[in-house]
DNA sequence: TTTTTTCGTAAGCCATGACTAACAGTAAGT
DNA sequence: ACTTACTGTTAGTCATGGCTTACGAAAAAA
């Protein structure tokens, strides 16, 4: 077997763990790019990209498609799928504990 | 000023990108424990649980309350709050891009 | 076919961080 | 007051993994 198409939450979550690929993955939300077009708005070389984006695709995270000598990389809707599936059921099997706590208005994030 | 109460989404995924750490996390999922009941029914030491449980408290995923000579952790929803806005925020974007692709029935999870 | 572009991979270095052991502190029990 | 139970913290070790450099491969261009 080649494809390992089921995404596991473990993975999801380690693999995005790490600022680097967390930053080039919020990047291809802006579109399709090849290795190279990433690199150059990062702050690391090529080849780092390239190895990360070999674990955001063996996470169900990314595809890629050659496109001439480029290769494109785009998100890819089942890791996000795993996360979302891994969180609505923790979220609501928490439900019961927390109850009106979670209606106190209180959630940052960053982007 | 001594508390960070806004749970950042960067922080939240370096944490919960720990093996352990999510596993400690989700253990928190059945009930509020002690720290020594965790570190019964994981391949860590104690003072390692203790560790993990400072950093998921830092990243706004757990409180801790004292409770005798024992301090007792639980999960708090802030954390998970700033996960779901990312994603949600994250998957509304990404709707445009794939939008037949989500329909697809194929999203796997762990646990 | 030879050069150019673009990329993946291997080897190796080095920093981050996860872990254990030892110690210190606080609350409850006697 | 002393002991016991439970935990946080520090120091120090060690493995994981992220990064760069160098190399090789494939496709397009010349």
């Amino acid at each position: 077997m080649a494809y390992e198409k089921t995404a596991r939450i473990s993975d999801v979550f380690t693999v995005l763990g790490d600022p680097t690929r967390r930053q080039i993955f919020e990047r291809l939300g802006d579109g399709p790019q090849s290795v190279g077009n990433l690199a150059l708005n990062l702050p690391v070389s090529r080849p780092a990209v390239s190895q990360h984006l070999r674990a955001l695709k063996d996470a169900g995270l990314v595809t890629d498609r050659a496109e001439g000598t480029k290769r494109i990389y785009q998100i890819d809707p089942h890791g996000l799928g795993a996360l979302r599936g891994w969180l609505d059921r923790f979220w609501v099997d928490q439900l019961d504990a927390f109850k009106a706590e979670v209606e106190k208005p209180d959630q940052d994030s960053e982007a």
